[in-house]
DNA sequence: ATAGGGTTAG
């Protein structure tokens, strides 16, 4: 406080009356910021010369200064000269404008505390009697969305009707991308309030509302609101199509997909890099990787995105050679792999049992690349490990990186420990998740799946019970599949479906079919203590297979089937599916909760380690 | 001077 004070002090005596020689300085100073932006060595220069000039407390010299950066201490620099902590009325000369570029500087940094900056300096702007305009709200609104904070952006929300700003398509459309941002149900409910009640709209304020749902993962309600779009008669713009690739993506909705596409071509929509992007991910998630590559081939410039696009595509197709090559020539084209290129590369290894070249990579990146390995890549080189074989090396690895180990790394060894063989250490590492988190129910199915393979029946029964007593419940596992454009869904014994008649018809001769052939049902997976006859029942009502018949039913002989899940594979159902791909002449695509399966020939792609 | 967008371990 004290420092300040003097500071400010000095610079009243320094800065003289408008003189030729300050109003030259100003100017210099001015067109400095105009053509130098944002490199460092340059911020200092300018900065000095502010100093050299006595330009400190000059408001368009400051303003400036902070608005043409994103450095952070710059921003603070010229923000302490603006608004010193103990000014209580502002100097005269200080407007909207002002307030406006220093919010905007602030709403535009990357960290929260930053951005709460910004928020500080809108009450600091109402506390000086100084009246908001139409810029102000944008900023602040985009700053509150970073924040993610609903009360704090409720209070803005009523600053902004009191303002009488809500009639303003760039307030609303924020105000709808910040609701968004907002954690929790209770954020987009918001934004669907303020969207269905603004006098008006336009193309921004839909692609706000469906960009808001696909980063909810609610994907389908992007998919309908983008739908209902175009029945309003407003045309979408490539942003809105890199949303709405992007829930389709999430959806695995290839039909969907391709309309996209030919609607994209047909419209001219500019195909910008994201927009080629999100095509290449939605291609790659809805299994058709060949089509992304074709796409990533066509591009005329990439980015890091665009080739990590594809090697993520790669990996999870376990066509972990082709990703490997692919990130190679990335950096023999002198593009430098950042850390989610990584993440790629090494889950690529790891899908494919590529395990030294996992190694190799990982070694790689503080050492080449000088990238610091996150969670998220020692999570990979566990998994590498476990697909690998060794478990026992999994877990001396897990218990030496400088992590603390999360919920995902432990189920990864746990599920390993399942498919190795590996039950007791499997047993134990659940229990102990169990007594972390008991509040987490996967870890009661991975406990629980471990004693029905050891066939301790009263023990999987004392988890479900506990389970019970906790009011959790399993997540029932679903299987989605696209059928004329329309995706019908299916979980286990579900009778809902209009066909449900013919479609257990066809699962039984589905069964009678691939026994024919060899198939013998993997009932020790089957969770309940029941005879080996109604176990059969009860894998024969799983939705995979649910899907599968209703496919047979539905589409032509020997057109490939494609189905989406929300949870791994069963040990049964992949089993199953190799066979009817054989018996049934059908190559079958399976999205997992983690990655692909494509079937062919009774063979399935990831060589049965999942 | 203002708004909406792409890749990320299991």
């Amino acid at each position: 406080m004290i420092k300040s004070k003097l500071l400010s002090t000095t610079i009243t005596l320094q800065l003289p009356p408008n003189t030729p020689k300050t109003r030259l300085a100003e100017q210099t100073c001015l067109t400095l910021l105009q053509s130098y932006c944002n490199t460092f060595p340059k911020l200092t220069q300018i900065h000095a010369f502010i100093l050299k000039n006595g330009l400190q407390n000059n408001p368009l010299v400051l303003t400036k200064f902070a608005s043409s950066s994103s450095n952070i201490n710059a921003i603070h620099y010229a923000s302490s000269f603006l608004f010193p902590s103990h000014q209580t009325t502002p100097p005269s000369s200080y407007d909207a404008f002002l307030f406006n570029t220093v919010i905007r500087a602030y709403a535009q940094t990357q960290t929260h505390d930053s951005k709460s900056k910004a928020l500080e300096f809108y009450r600091t702007m109402l506390r000086y009697g100084v009246s908001p305009n139409k810029f102000t709200f944008p900023f602040v609104l985009k700053a509150c969305a970073g924040v993610a904070s609903l009360r704090l952006g409720k209070l803005v929300h009523g600053s902004v009707v009191k303002f009488a700003f809500e009639d303003d398509l760039h307030v609303v459309n924020t105000m709808i991308h910040m609701y968004c941002c907002c954690e929790g149900e209770e954020g987009v409910q918001f934004a669907e309030k303020v969207f269905d009640e603004s006098s008006k709209s336009d193309l921004v304020t839909w692609s706000a509302m469906i960009g808001g749902f696909v980063r909810l993962g609610r994907s389908a309600r992007a998919v309908g609101l983008f739908r209902e779009m175009q029945v309003m008669g407003v045309f979408p713009d490539e942003i809105t199509m890199v949303s709405v690739l992007s829930a389709c993506a999430d959806l695995g909705a290839l039909e969907l997909g391709k309309w996209l596409e030919s609607y994209i071509e047909r419209k001219n929509i500019p195909k910008s890099v994201e927009l080629c992007n999100a095509l290449i991910d939605m291609f790659a998630k809805c299994g058709d990787v060949d089509k992304a590559t074709k796409l990533f081939g066509q591009m005329e410039s990439r980015t890091i995105v665009s080739w990590t696009s594809v090697i993520a595509g790669f990996a999870m197709h376990g066509r972990g050679l082709e990703a490997v090559s692919l990130f190679d020539e990335m950096v023999e084209n002198g593009i430098t792999p950042d850390d989610v290129a990584f993440i790629g590369v090494l889950s690529a290894c790891s899908h494919s049992g590529l395990v030294d070249k996992g190694r190799t990579y990982f070694k790689s990146m503080e050492r080449n690349f000088n990238i610091v390995p996150k969670i998220e890549h020692y999570g990979c080189m566990v998994d590498l490990f476990c697909r690998g074989g060794f478990v026992k090396e999994a877990f001396e690895f897990v218990q030496k990186m400088p992590f603390e180990p999360n919920q995902i790394i432990w189920r990864t060894v746990i599920t390993a420990c399942h498919a190795t063989g590996e039950l007791k250490l499997g047993e134990s590492i659940s229990k102990e998740l169990i007594k972390n988190e008991p509040m987490h129910e996967s870890n009661y199915v991975l406990l629980s799946n471990i004693y029905a393979k050891l066939r301790q029946w009263e023990k999987k029964t004392k988890v479900r019970e506990i389970m019970d007593m906790r009011g959790m419940k399993k997540v029932p596992g679903s299987t989605m599949i696209e059928v004329n454009n329309e995706m019908h869904e299916f979980v286990a014994g579900d009778k809902s479906h209009d066909q449900y008649k013919e479609i257990y018809e066809m699962v039984d001769e589905m069964g009678r079919e691939i026994k024919r052939a060899g198939y013998v049902p993997t009932t020790s997976q089957v969770l309940l203590d029941i005879d080996d006859e109604d176990k059969e029942d009860a894998l024969y009502r799983h939705s995979e297979k649910l899907a599968i018949a209703f496919a047979l039913l539905n589409t032509p002989p020997g057109t490939s089937i494609r189905l989406v899940k929300n949870l791994r594979v069963c040990e049964d159902c992949h089993s199953a599916t190799k066979f009817i791909s054989q018996v049934y002449n059908r190559e079958i695509v399976v999205r997992d909760r983690n990655r692909f399966h494509h079937f062919k020939n009774g063979l399935c792609s990831c060589r049965d380690f999942w």
